[in-house]
DNA sequence: GCTGTGCAGTAACAAAAGTTACACAGTATA
DNA sequence: TATACTGTGTAACTTTTGTTACTGCACAGC
């Protein structure tokens, strides 16, 4: 575990917090569509995340779901923060996006170590600020952009976390992540296959360029 | 000063932290429509509003713009906080609604008061997520409402930090803040007044009920 | 009074997105 | 192999939103 922190965090944290967090985290797996975290849930320990990929969903009541965004190697979830410390349910949903490892910090050592430690306060901040940057994009991208240019953000955006320009979704599993429907994607991406931007094949498409 | 302080903040700060306040902060007053944060400038002050509204306000690069929320008082910017202690620019612009005023703290005590103020530290992470969740809820309007229902939102919203029944606006102010066209604002709102819902003046509008 | 300007109402049309329905091709399974 | 199921393509249509254009009204300044 030491040497997997020292990768994602070793430039972000002094030797001695990397020293405590060994002592208290614990490890934890998971696999693609592992529901991490549910909406209304209470979180009562602060997940980093070491490998993978954890995608971060939004729910409307009635059916709606969409992707917010991706948290990465080296991320933390703000909105887990914040159930921490204001001891209020999860509003968002994470689900696995590929397979990975988080360590999990119970929720006293993290309040602990916001005053011992400056490495870690610096952290915290700047993955509220790294939150709140996430969501202006996710704003920008509903209120400024149309689908296309929203679908087209997204199949980059994924092909970016998996690391393959090989997508594996059915253009229903994407049009759930973008809220929209089955028939208006396989549309769009039809026309994005016409423009030579991607390749459909059954079960994945594909980013050329 | 410091009665405002207390009127605000009273709750929140112990008064060994008023007191600091009181010291190191300057007062600005400003007025409806002044500008007090424009994209892309630097944040060298925290602000602390004691009264009146403000208006968060998200741009395109190409003309368009959207309204994210209102700060009210007690609140304090979290985007501001983001961009003082990133040391980063302003994504946003501040927009006075009404007049009011704002405490300034310069941005070393606001460091200095983390470690040493338990109920400042509290205060900034309840910022942090108070902004986060109008965050979302600005993403909700936008992910799964149709435009009808985020005028009336907005409407109701802007009758409330404006403590008024009668909204003050054109249809072209209304249209900007929502990103969309006058035209479309004025079908709509005639749309409310033959429900009953509101009823239309020139550049005024009141809530009915 | 007249005139210019800004605001609101509305029609007519265009574009984007959502909906319904159905065909068909791979794939899995009995 | 026959059958069922899932994923995709596409047509036809509706709804929502955006655009252009023109009207008339209210108000300010002359």
């Amino acid at each position: 575990m030491e040497q997997q922190l020292k990768e994602s965090y070793g430039n972000t944290f002094e030797s001695g917090l990397i020293d405590e967090i060994v002592h208290v985290a614990s490890l934890v797996d998971f696999k693609e569509d592992d529901h991490l975290i549910e909406i209304g849930q209470y979180i009562r320990q602060m997940p980093l995340l070491l490998n993978g990929a954890i995608k971060i969903i939004r729910e409307d009541r009635k059916e709606g779901e969409i992707l917010l965004y991706f948290l990465e190697k080296g991320d933390t979830c703000a909105m887990t923060l914040a159930c921490c410390l204001g001891e209020t349910k999860s509003e968002i949903r994470a689900v696995a996006e590929n397979r990975g490892t988080v360590a999990m910090i119970p929720i006293g050592k993290m309040e602990e170590w916001l005053g011992k430690y400056k490495s870690w306060r610096n952290f915290v901040f700047s993955s509220y600020n790294k939150r709140l940057s996430e969501m202006l994009s996710a704003i920008d991208n509903l209120a400024f952009m149309k689908m296309d240019e929203r679908l087209l953000g997204y199949l980059k955006e994924k092909s970016k976390v998996n690391n393959s320009k090989i997508i594996a979704n059915t253009h229903q599993e994407i049009a759930y992540e973008l809220n929209t429907s089955r028939v208006v994607i396989s549309r769009l991406l039809k026309a994005l296959e016409n423009d030579g931007i991607i390749k459909l094949n059954r079960n994945t498409i594909v980013l050329l360029k």
